[in-house]
DNA sequence: GTGAAAGCGCTAACAC
DNA sequence: GTGTTAGCGCTTTCAC
């Protein structure tokens, strides 16, 4: 049972005084280089691991970077938090990692718990919409990226998420090139931005191709799975009125619900009703037919936060104010291409 | 901008000790509940937040949790790391992931990153067989527990693991209890537990059935996609001589990539050849046809690896000495039956 | 170049 | 019940 011991017991052993070592250490100037290398040897001797906790106290800071999300088991965010931890490990931060299990409750818990323990910058894809723990942190001065959805807040803020509503452009654009004018729409919430973003990018897109709006092919679901379900079955129980060739679903899990209800109406994608989903993720290449999905570049939402995040804490560091700007950060979706999109003759 | 005052700010202020606020902070006894109530409201009023770092300094206790994966991506790994944080977190305890990349240097570097910030306890699922850096944490005195990977160290270690050779029994048994007698197998690397354990388990389920082991049946590689892809091309290129009309294949990468092999034979599935794969997900139910895969109950990983994190710890807060025992929970693996194995007649 | 000492914010032993 | 004080292990200023 090895333990690790203190810059003081070193000092000691080498009668030197603390500070000495601790630069020693720290790699600073102002030690003989004789010293150095006594002090060296010794910390390996005496299996000296430097305590980062006093170091934090002492600097008030603890390069520790808490990251909350909703459900760490999607790839959205797994990947999104692999990018942010390639990025910032090599300077020294590690990620506090904290699943909200897509509940504000546990998300005001933990946003409690990670300032109590001090971290240095927040990564937040929030679910509570008028966040007000979150205001605490926005009052600090420490740096806070949003990231997937934002929050209705009346200050400042941050934001690296895709450009939502050109995500939906780029959908309608891919349908309409493949001769699809009656294009239905599942949306998720218009409270939140994802939801809001993308039923305007969707909107727009339609008239800048001539094509008027029509309300009944749009319908709100809340990104649950038998809401995308549920959805679909009211557009498909209306299909001879609205005659739909496609139909653009604008979440995950929604989409799995649409599909499997076009499959229980007996219909074939693409043959009877073409498919576009969003964030679509097929791993493995089984899915068949493959589904042409709206994806979100993930990794690079990620280090992208990452890289933000080191800027900020390093402008930290030198001594500024953290002056908040109003500052959101788009990154490009793209489409990825499957055979789920029929053409129109 | 607001900022976060001290126990000695609020005491200052109510012209009371720094020990009675932090009594009251803490919910101790012996503070007069006139004097409490002051307090209380005082912490609210100069906005105080307790600091964790000097807590932790104190009582030489972070209550946080290293969890270093290989892949942060990965469904098991994610569900596990939720899993462990649902437990633990009610207790006040966070998370510190590391992602290593499947690295055995990325391992290293974060392991020692979390020694320095004194996690208070380590959950690893190694990708260094015979993992050096490791020792210095089961020289210490904080549990380690190990998952999904077990190094070859001497000395003991606590896991948390599916029984692998249990895997391979139920899935053996249930392609011989569907007619299959000439099952061919793709394993990772005998290396790692995860490997042995499940080739020998597979062996086993066959000779007590009284099939003979057919070493031309078995390939071997390193759980990467295009191995699984290699493999299934070399068996599926003799099949004439080995006739088999099943193949299990033992890790999800490796599955992926033999399912491609099989259809560039123009082979379908199951009709030509039975498919038995390994932690295949299915979240979205797409894939078609459905592959039959021996999963693992990846939450309860989690869920009993947290438990037994808190347990651990709690021994240890009790003053406990921190007796490594060798102490393998296993969990049981399952069968999720799709449509990809078909009936010997 | 080196050392002494203050102090980061807190807990806990001890004194009153 | 409450206050005083000594540290937890480190960095950093200032004196030598």
């Amino acid at each position: 049972m090895t333990r690790t011991s203190t810059l003081k017991e070193i000092a000691q052993k080498l009668n030197v005084s603390v500070s000495t070592v601790s630069r020693a250490v720290n790699n600073k100037e102002y030690v003989k280089e004789e010293t150095r290398e006594r002090v060296l040897k010794a910390l390996e001797e005496y299996n000296y691991v430097p305590n980062e906790v006093a170091r934090s106290l002492k600097k008030q800071s603890t390069r520790t970077i808490g990251v909350v999300v909703p459900d760490i088991c999607e790839t959205l965010f797994g990947t999104i938090i692999k990018g942010i931890d390639q990025v910032v490990s090599p300077h020294g931060y590690s990620i506090i990692v904290a699943d909200t299990n897509e509940s504000r409750k546990n998300e005001q818990k933990y946003l409690e718990l990670l300032y109590q323990k001090r971290i240095d910058a927040l990564v937040l894809a929030t679910v509570d919409l008028n966040g007000r723990k979150v205001l605490q942190y926005l009052n600090s001065k420490i740096p806070v990226v949003f990231i997937d959805n934002i929050p209705k807040l009346k200050v400042p803020i941050e934001s690296v998420t895709i450009d939502n509503a050109k995500a939906s452009e780029v959908a309608v654009e891919y349908l309409v090139r493949h001769g699809h004018h009656r294009i239905a729409a599942i949306v998720g919430s218009i409270q939140e931005t994802t939801g809001y973003e993308r039923v305007a990018g969707y909107k727009r897109a339609l008239i800048s191709h001539g094509i008027t709006v029509d309300d009944n092919l749009i319908r709100y679901g809340n990104y649950k799975e038998n809401e995308g379900y549920l959805c679909m079955r009211e557009l498909l129980d209306n299909r001879y009125q609205t005659s739909f060739t496609s139909v653009y679903i604008m979440s995950e899990m929604m989409t799995f619900g649409a599909i499997k209800a076009i499959r229980q109406y007996g219909l074939r994608i693409p043959e009877d009703l073409s498919v576009v989903g969003f964030d679509v993720h097929d791993k493995a290449g089984l899915v068949h037919p493959s589904i042409t999905s709206i994806r979100q570049p993930e990794a690079m939402i990620g280090t992208r936060t990452g890289e933000l995040l080191l800027e900020r804490l390093a402008h930290m560091e030198s001594g500024q104010t953290c002056e908040r700007e109003n500052e959101r950060f788009l990154v490009e979706p793209y489409l990825e291409i499957g055979q789920s999109v029929w053409d129109v003759i």
